[in-house]
DNA sequence: ACCTACCTGGCC
DNA sequence: GGCCAGGTAGGT
């Protein structure tokens, strides 16, 4: 989404914007996050975990988390609107930018950098599994000084940004680990394994746009393919690709999780 | 470290 | 009607 975005709203304006929900649009109120945001021009786009990140021109960052059901479209202003859409901003090239989202879980906050880091509008997010830095060293301090389960200590954002319920069972499998063994107890050549999985499997994920198992949809409104090679993730029951025993599934860090109990221990 | 709440929609 | 869903955030 980021790297469409990028390329879509790089340079444009944002001429006339409207918000409504304070839940979605939460820093500031929506009246000033509106006024704000009118002229303003994008300088470029990057992602913080799952956050997507809009660079403006006035130094602000137009921040936005997506949720369960959240969708940023960009469309010409005569496509109707989504049924929850909270967000619209006209562009300079006199299309619209729209974010809608069912459940109102995702969120939008606009504000300097500092501001949204230092007044705990945005969490603490920890290593990139993308980034240079995701060492076997780095994955290790973070799974170190928890006795969690392998799968709850992924999906906690402050120790890996990014990962969710999705990747991290498919990472799991990849790699040969159960998602509730306790994760500092993991070998160093699992933590390697695990490490390489997650970086092919997010890979993956991004090679083929997205994983449209339910509502995700890209900027275009287009649904992704990964949905279509995922080997554990919404399979209880069915039988594992790699040795086909039937996957277990189970809850682990509250989430539904699926593992296959002779390819993963 | 764990549990529940927050929401709507889709499925049974 | 009840249950489940890509994710946090807040209380205990």
């Amino acid at each position: 989404m980021v790297r469409d975005l990028r390329t879509e709203l790089t340079g444009r304006r944002f001429e006339k914007v409207t918000a409504e929900h304070p839940k979605i649009v939460r820093f500031p109120l929506p009246a000033v996050f509106c006024r704000s945001l009118t002229g303003r021009t994008v300088t470029g786009v990057e992602r913080r975990g799952k956050f997507i990140i809009c660079r403006l021109d006035s130094d602000d960052d137009l921040v936005t988390h997506l949720g369960m059901t959240g969708h940023l479209l960009v469309t010409q202003p005569t496509v109707p609107e989504a049924p929850h859409t909270h967000v619209r901003a006209l562009l300079d090239d006199g299309r619209e930018l729209r974010y809608d989202d069912a459940r109102r879980f995702g969120r939008m906050l606009l504000g300097p950098r500092e501001i949204l880091e230092s007044a705990h509008v945005l969490p603490r997010l920890g290593i990139e599994p993308l980034g240079e830095h995701f060492t076997p060293e780095a994955f290790a301090t973070a799974l170190k000084g928890t006795t969690r389960q392998l799968k709850a200590a992924l999906l906690d954002q402050s120790r890996v940004a990014g990962l969710g319920n999705i990747y991290i069972d498919e990472a799991c499998h990849l790699a040969g680990i159960r998602p509730t063994r306790r994760a500092h107890r993991l070998r160093r050549n699992e933590r390697a394994a695990l490490r390489d999985a997650i970086v092919a499997i997010l890979t993956t994920a991004v090679d083929n746009r997205g994983s449209s198992v339910d509502t995700y949809r890209d900027v275009w409104n287009a649904q992704g393919k990964n949905q279509e090679v995922l080997r554990v993730y919404g399979r209880g029951g069915e039988p594992c690709l790699r040795c086909g025993r039937a996957l277990k599934q189970t809850v682990v860090g509250g989430r539904t999780t699926v593992f296959c109990q002779e390819c993963q221990r």
